[in-house]
DNA sequence: GACGGTATCTTGGTAGAATG
DNA sequence: CATTCTACCAAGATACCGTC
């Protein structure tokens, strides 16, 4: 399969992008990188997986500086300030994935993936053979492509969980401390819920709580909230029966014009507007 | 009711201390 | 040594009032 493919290929995730959502994809590619070839350093507001079929190059991060060849792959997380290179006798040919959202960090971090840990090993099977050439596949896909995408990018996921070790060592009970939050917030956007609560909730200092929460799932419980609240009330919007107001109370506001205010914020248009738009 | 301005409250980032 | 908490302060969120 890999013979076949031409040098460069780059698949665009095309219709209506929503960062917001859980997952977002953003573009897919492939490159065989000419010697040296390389990049950064430089940042991205996005994750960005590596995955290297063939070949080897070196992979820096936070002063790390990893030698890497095929059959492992490296995560850039956003923000990451990184620089790769190629090999200048062997240099690599690899497929790359970028996406976002809001639950990216999470399951990245099941997969035991993040700026601390950011490299993974995984042999070129079939799984992730027949993945690559589904991902080939996305461009003639044409209405539907982002649809197609998230589930592939899902597919990649769940295929490094299962390949990680399952051990989450002392992040363990930070995962757990995450997840009570998240099933607290799950339960009770719909009230008047701050994070001094779901700290309560969950049994640790609100500070502690936020610096867990953000070093787990990426954002902080904050921004978690209010993108859960937000996209609840654009699921809310398909029910004409409910007013704006009564969208604003049923997500735990008790202002209307401050949801709109945060509507706004997040979506970029009014949730009038967003509901004509549907 | 929709919207804008503003005062007040809440939250998050950070560094460093306390605890087991 | 890793985990957890505390204090300070800036930024952002929220409540509330006035205007149209």
């Amino acid at each position: 399969m890999m013979d076949r493919l031409p040098e460069k290929i780059i698949v665009n995730s095309s219709s209506y992008i929503d960062s917001n959502v859980g997952l977002t994809p953003y573009y897919w590619g492939y490159h065989t990188c000419p010697a040296g070839h390389k990049y950064g350093p430089a940042a991205r507001d996005h994750y960005f997986i590596h995955y290297i079929m063939k070949g080897k190059g070196i992979f820096q991060l936070n002063k790390d500086t990893y030698s890497l060849m095929a059959g492992q792959g490296f995560l850039i997380s956003p923000n990451d300030i990184c620089y790769y290179r190629a090999d200048e006798d062997d240099p690599w040919v690899y497929t790359f994935w970028g996406f976002n959202g809001i639950d990216a960090a999470q399951y990245l971090n099941r997969a035991q993936l993040n700026s601390a840990n950011p490299i993974f090993t995984h042999t070129y099977d079939d799984q992730l053979a027949q993945l690559i050439d589904k991902m080939i596949h996305l461009s003639t896909i044409i209405q539907s492509r982002d649809i197609m995408f998230t589930g592939l990018l899902f597919q990649l996921l769940s295929i490094l969980i299962e390949n990680s070790s399952g051990e989450i060592k002392s992040e363990h009970t930070k995962e757990l401390y995450v997840k009570k939050a998240i099933d607290y917030i799950h339960r009770n956007y719909s009230n008047k819920t701050s994070i001094h609560e779901i700290a309560n909730f969950v049994g640790l200092d609100r500070k502690y709580l936020s610096t867990v929460f953000k070093n787990i799932s990426g954002v902080s419980p904050q921004e978690y909230l209010v993108n859960y609240r937000i996209n609840k009330a654009c699921e809310l919007m398909t029910n004409p029966a409910l007013s704006i107001g009564d969208i604003a109370r049923s997500i735990g506001y008790d202002d209307p014009f401050l949801f709109s205010k945060v509507f706004k914020k997040i979506k970029g248009c009014s949730p009038r507007n967003f509901r004509n738009s549907l």
